[in-house]
Parts: structure tokens; C-alpha cells; sequence
DNA sequence: GCGACATACGAGGTATGAAT
DNA sequence: ATTCATACCTCGTATGTCGC
């Protein structure tokens, strides 16, 4: 599980591995959490509930999607089901989305829970709006003027909710079938703040702060969106790319859907300089994106990481 | 009517590994 | 080293609905 998560950074697998590897997941971030950040006991408390929510949560979405995945096979092998509109409908209504050329998804409904998530980095607004900032530049949406966030990384549930922590209501929206198994996906609404910028206002505001040479934006944005390219770091070629759907805001493009934002291993220097105690949670979380800037800007951690490759090489072969 | 939860649904460029 | 094929899943917005 962990080896997806700094890896791959999503949890794929069969069914019956992957919620079971989402909890697990869950209660061992929390826990790393919560020994490794100053916690009042209403916040250990506060931690702990979002744990027992999370897990409740992924338990009964776990016991739906393995229901509804019965149905639709029974659907399929009793020939009960009919394909209209990009949707496999069985008897008892849609059972999946099966539009041509991407990866079938199963809805999953009812599941959500309201929880909360403490203050565990209790950085002063002026260190916490960057980090936020560069979310809303990149993965983090607008729902009602509400930030909000969807996934199926489970390091990235943590880094975001961390960023935008209080009340939240989150949801498990479907499971992805994948050749390489089950992944499934989960949305967050933070309740507790407001949504105060646009996507273009956040990729301007990343850009002029990366000009006055503040990184902080750009690393939550990079965690976002970046390209991870964990091949050519360790090959030694240092770019730092983000995807977005107006990549000249943030530097100069490359084709329609990227920006070349940096280059250098200074660049990633930079950011993981800015990381502060926000690195202690992704270090923590062992989120694949983290581990790369990590390799880009430690030879001992990378000297590491190319030995115990080649040894699982040698496993395999 | 409105705010907040909930669901519907459409949309393509990119990662990745194989082939050359 | 480069091209090529194919599987990948993320993102955004619209609309429904329910309680007040």
C-alpha cells in the first residue's frame, strides 16, 4: 500500500485490496499525524473522529461497490442489461458509465460523511494562504463557493485537507475499473472556508510570487498538477512542468496543456526549501510527488532509492 | 426562494511501455 | 533516442432536491 502511495501516489487493485488499503492508509497517516505534530487534546480527538469517519465511510463504500459489482455481473451474464447513451443500465438503474475509449467508472451513492479535520500545521495565515493558493491553482476546485477537492490519491485527502482544515464533507463518488484493478474516488468540500479565487486569479497570483521568488505557491501547485517525471530526475534532466489549461499565465508553454514553469535542481531546491513544516507531513505521508523533489535535491536519498530499485529488480528477475 | 447537499454528465491530453 | 499505441483518470459545471 505504502509503495503505491509513493510511487504511483493512487491505490489500485482488486476490490477487496483497495478499501482495505485505504483504510489502512488512513489509519497510518493518522497516526504518523498525531505523533508527529504538537496536538491539544480536543485536536488527538478531533483527528481521531476524522479517522473513524474516513473508515466508516470507505467500509460502506466498499460494501456498495462490491453489491453493485455483483449486479452488473449477474446483469451481464443473464443478458438484463442494455447500453444506451454512454451508460450499462441494469435492473436497478445505472450500474455503469462505459463511454468509448476511457476507464468504466461505477457510481457510488449515499456515501458521505460530515467530519473535521484540526489545525495539525497551525502555520500563521500569512504561511498557510500560500500553500493554499497554489492548491486552487491546481487541483482544487469551486462548489458553491466552497473550495473542494477530488481524488484518488489518499496522501493528497491528507495534504489538501490539511491546508484547508475545520469542517469538511466528503463523499465517495465512484470507483474507477482499471486494467491494473479497482481505483476509487473521493471528493471533499471544505466548509469552513471561503472560495476567494478564480483558477486564472490563483495562476497569476502563483506567478507573481514565484517572481518575487516565493515558492511556497508553486510547490502546492506542483503537488497538484506537476508532471511527475520520476525517471528523468533521477536521469539527472531537472524540469519543473505543470499542466494547465492556460499555461502561458505561468511561463512559457509547452504545446497547449503545460507550462515550463522551471529548470534546474536549484529550482527544485527552492521548492522544497519552501516546503517548511509542511514537508513534515509529506515526508509523513509518503506522497509520491514529495519523494520526487526529494530525489532531485538529495544524492544520499536518491543513492537509497537506486539501490533498493535495483534490488527489487533482482527480486523479480 | 435560498443555501447546502447530492447527483449527472461531458470532456482529451498525457503517462507508459513497446516497437523501431 | 524517438515514435507509436493504448490505457489512463481528472476536472468542471449544470441541475436536482430537501429543509428552512
Amino acid at each position: 500500500m505504502l509503495e503505491q502511495v509513493s510511487t504511483r501516489g493512487v491505490l489500485r487493485g482488486p476490490v477487496d485490496w483497495v478499501f482495505p488499503a485505504w483504510i489502512a492508509y488512513v489509519e497510518y497517516a493518522t497516526q504518523r499525524i498525531a505523533e508527529t505534530f504538537q496536538l491539544t487534546e480536543e485536536e488527538r480527538r478531533q483527528l481521531f473522529d476524522f479517522r473513524d469517519a474516513m473508515k466508516q465511510l470507505l467500509l460502506e463504500a466498499w460494501r456498495q461497490a462490491k453489491e453493485k459489482l455483483a449486479s452488473i455481473y449477474k446483469a451481464v451474464v443473464n443478458n438484463t442489461y442494455r447500453i444506451e447513451n454512454n451508460k450499462l443500465y441494469i435492473p436497478d438503474g445505472v450500474g455503469m458509465y462505459v463511454r468509448e475509449g476511457f476507464a468504466p467508472h461505477v457510481p457510488i451513492y449515499g456515501i458521505s460523511a460530515e467530519t473535521y479535520f484540526p489545525d495539525v500545521l497551525k502555520l500563521p495565515r500569512e504561511r498557510l494562504e500560500p500553500l493554499q493558493l497554489g492548491w486552487r491553482a491546481s487541483d482544487e476546485g469551486n462548489n458553491d463557493g466552497r473550495p473542494f477537492m477530488r481524488t484518488t490519491q489518499p496522501w493528497q485527502v491528507f495534504a489538501w485537507t490539511a491546508a484547508r482544515y475545520g469542517a469538511l464533507y466528503i463523499r465517495v463518488d465512484s470507483v474507477n475499473l482499471t486494467r491494473e484493478g479497482a481505483s476509487m474516488e473521493v471528493v471533499i468540500k471544505a466548509k469552513s472556508w471561503k472560495q476567494r479565487w478564480s483558477k486564472a486569479e490563483a495562476m497569476d497570483l502563483v506567478a507573481s510570487h514565484l517572481r518575487r521568488g516565493e515558492w511556497m505557491p508553486l510547490l502546492t501547485m506542483w503537488l497538484g498538477d506537476g508532471k511527475a517525471e520520476r525517471s528523468e530526475v533521477l536521469s539527472g534532466e531537472y524540469k519543473l512542468v505543470v499542466a494547465a489549461k492556460e499555461p502561458w499565465r505561468l511561463g512559457s508553454s509547452i504545446g497547449t496543456r503545460k507550462a515550463l514553469v522551471a529548470t534546474g535542481k536549484e529550482a527544485f531546491e527552492r521548492l522544497r526549501e519552501s516546503a517548511g513544516a509542511y514537508g513534515e507531513l509529506l515526508d509523513l505521508l509518503r506522497a509520491h510527488k514529495w519523494i520526487e523533489i526529494k530525489l532531485a535535491t538529495d544524492d544520499g536519498f536518491r543513492a537509497a532509492y537506486k539501490l533498493k530499485a535495483r534490488k527489487r529488480g533482482n527480486r523479480r528477475a
